[in-house]
DNA sequence: TCTGGGGTCCTAGGACCC
DNA sequence: TCTGGGGTCCTAGGACCC
C-alpha cells in the first residue's frame, strides 16, 4: 500500500488557518521573490499551478495566488502522528517522504477485512485526527512499483487497487514518466529507441536496452514494463542511515562579493555542524557547490584524512575548496555539505588539544543556540562589514 | 520581476595497494 | 625478459525522487 498526502504542505497550512481555505495558495521556500512553489492548493492548481513551478510564473497564471512560507514544524508533527496511525495495522512501514509512506499489510490484512477496508479505516483516521481539509490518496498492488503509480489515480482522495484482473489494462493506459524511477532524460532515450508506451517496452529486447542504459538500469526497464518491482517493505524500527547531511541557499540578489558568499558558506557549515553533532555524527568528506547567474552549476569535494564533527574544521575545508575554485563569477546559489558520516561512538577522541577545544566550543555554540533560538550566537565570520555605512549586517539580510 | 532545498543511487576514470 | 589481476577509495558528474 502507497499512501500519499493531496497537495500536503497546502492543506495542512487550510486546515490551520481558516482564512487560507477555499483560496489560491502557493507555499513557498523561504524567498518569496525568487523561490518556487513546493505545493499548490486545490484551488491554485485549477489555474495551472504545478509543483517546482518558479513563483513568477505561478503569478501569471494566478495573480491574486497567496505565497505562504512553509513551516516545516507543522508538517513533521503531521508526518510523525501519520506514522502513528499507520502501526495499527502494521509495523512494516516505509516513509518515503514527508508526506508518503508504502505500508506491507500481507499479513496484517486478515484482521482488517480487505485491502480496500484497511485504506478506508486510514482515510478515517486521518480525517478524525487532522480534520477534513488534509486528505490522501492510497494504492494497493502486489508491489511498491505499482503502489505507488495507482496512488495517482484518483486524486484527490482517491483509492485505486491493482489486481490481477486491472492490471493489464492500468499498464496500456499509463504513460512511462508516471513511474517512479522513469525521469526526462530516461524518457528522451526511451523515445530515441522508438519505445513510448509499456507495451513497446515490453516488447523490445533486453539486449538493445543493455546496450543504452546498461545492465542494471535495463533489468530495472524490463521488469517495471510487466509491473514487476520491489517489494521489501522496511520495518519501522529500521530507520535507515544518514548519508550526507546538506544545506544550499539561493541569494536575494547576484552577487560577486566573496565576503557575501563565504559569510553564507560560514552560516551553512553552521548550520551542517549542528545537525551533525545533535545526531551524534561525524563526516570525513565535505563538499561546496556554487551557482552562476545563467544558473551553471560547480561543484567540488575534499575527503579529510579524519573524521570531525567541529564547524571550525568544516569550515576550514570549505573555505579552502572555495578558494580553489578561483570563482569571479556573479554568484547566485551557494551550498554546503557533508558525507562519508559514522556514528561518533566509532572514533576515537581528537588527540589534539586544539582540536577538543574546537569541539568543545561547537558543542556551547548549539547549547546557546537550542536556549536562545537559531542564531543567537555566531561567530565573527559570518558576519560581513558593510564599509560604505561603516556597520556590521549580517548575512541574514542577503 | 526570470527556476528552491533536501536527499538517494550509479558510473567512469584515476590513484594507490598487494 | 620487462609490467597482471584483484581490490579499495576518491572525485566529478549525471540521473532520479519529493
Amino acid at each position: 500500500m502507497h499512501v500519499d498526502y493531496d497537495a500536503f504542505f497546502a492543506s495542512v497550512e487550510q486546515q490551520a488557518n481558516p482564512f487560507l481555505r477555499g483560496k489560491a495558495i502557493g507555499i513557498t521556500g523561504s524567498s518569496l521573490t525568487r523561490g518556487v512553489v513546493c505545493a499548490a492548493s486545490r484551488e491554485a492548481k485549477k489555474f495551472g499551478i504545478k509543483t517546482g513551478m518558479p513563483l513568477f510564473k505561478a503569478r501569471e497564471l494566478c495573480p491574486h495566488i497567496l505565497p505562504i512560507k512553509g513551516d516545516f514544524t507543522k508538517y513533521l508533527y503531521i508526518h510523525k502522528k501519520t506514522l502513528e496511525i499507520f502501526e495499527h495495522y502494521t509495523n512494516q512501514i516505509e516513509p518515503f517522504s514527508i508526506d508518503e509512506a508504502f505500508l506491507d499489510i500481507t499479513q496484517t490484512v486478515k484482521f482488517f477485512g480487505t485491502a480496500e477496508d484497511v485504506a478506508n479505516k486510514i482515510k478515517q483516521e486521518i480525517l478524525q485526527n487532522f480534520g477534513e481539509f488534509i486528505t490522501c490518496s492510497i494504492g494497493i498492488g502486489p508491489n511498491k512499483l505499482l503502489a505507488k503509480l495507482v496512488s495517482e489515480f484518483n486524486k484527490p482522495n482517491g483509492l485505486f487497487i491493482v489486481t490481477p484482473q486491472n492490471i493489464n489494462f492500468v499498464l496500456a493506459k499509463v504513460k512511462l514518466t508516471d513511474f517512479c524511477g522513469i525521469g526526462k532524460r530516461i524518457n528522451t532515450r526511451l523515445e530515441n529507441l522508438k519505445i513510448t508506451t509499456v507495451l513497446d517496452l515490453q516488447k523490445t529486447p533486453i539486449e538493445i536496452l543493455k546496450k543504452e542504459f546498461g545492465t542494471a538500469e535495463a533489468t530495472f526497464l524490463k521488469n517495471l514494463s510487466f509491473g514487476i518491482g520491489d517489494e521489501i517493505v522496511c520495518t519501522i524500527d529500521y530507520t535507515r542511515p544518514v548519508k550526507s547531511i546538506s544545506h544550499q541557499h539561493t541569494l536575494a540578489k547576484n552577487t560577486k562579493n566573496t565576503d557575501i558568499i563565504k559569510s553564507n558558506l560560514k552560516r551553512l557549515t553552521e548550520m551542517v555542524g549542528k545537525r551533525l553533532r545533535a545526531k551524534n555524527m561525524v563526516a570525513k568528506t565535505i563538499f561546496v557547490s556554487l551557482r552562476d547567474a545563467q544558473r551553471n552549476h560547480c561543484a567540488q569535494q575534499y575527503t579529510l584524512t579524519y573524521h570531525t564533527d567541529t564547524t571550525q574544521a568544516l569550515y576550514e575545508t570549505a573555505e579552502k575548496l572555495f578558494n580553489s575554485f578561483n570563482w569571479d563569477k556573479e554568484t547566485r546559489f551557494v551550498g554546503f555539505g557533508v558525507s562519508n558520516l559514522l556514528a561518533k561512538t566509532q572514533t576515537t577522541l581528537p588527540l589534539l588539544q586544539q582540536d577538543r577545544t574546537k569541539q568543545v566550543i561547537s558543542t556551547i555554540q548549539d547549547k546557546i543556540n537550542d536556549k536562545w533560538g537559531e542564531f543567537s550566537i555566531i561567530t565573527a565570520k559570518t558576519l560581513i562589514a558593510d564599509k560604505t555605512k561603516g556597520k556590521i549586517s549580517s548575512f541574514l539580510k542577503h
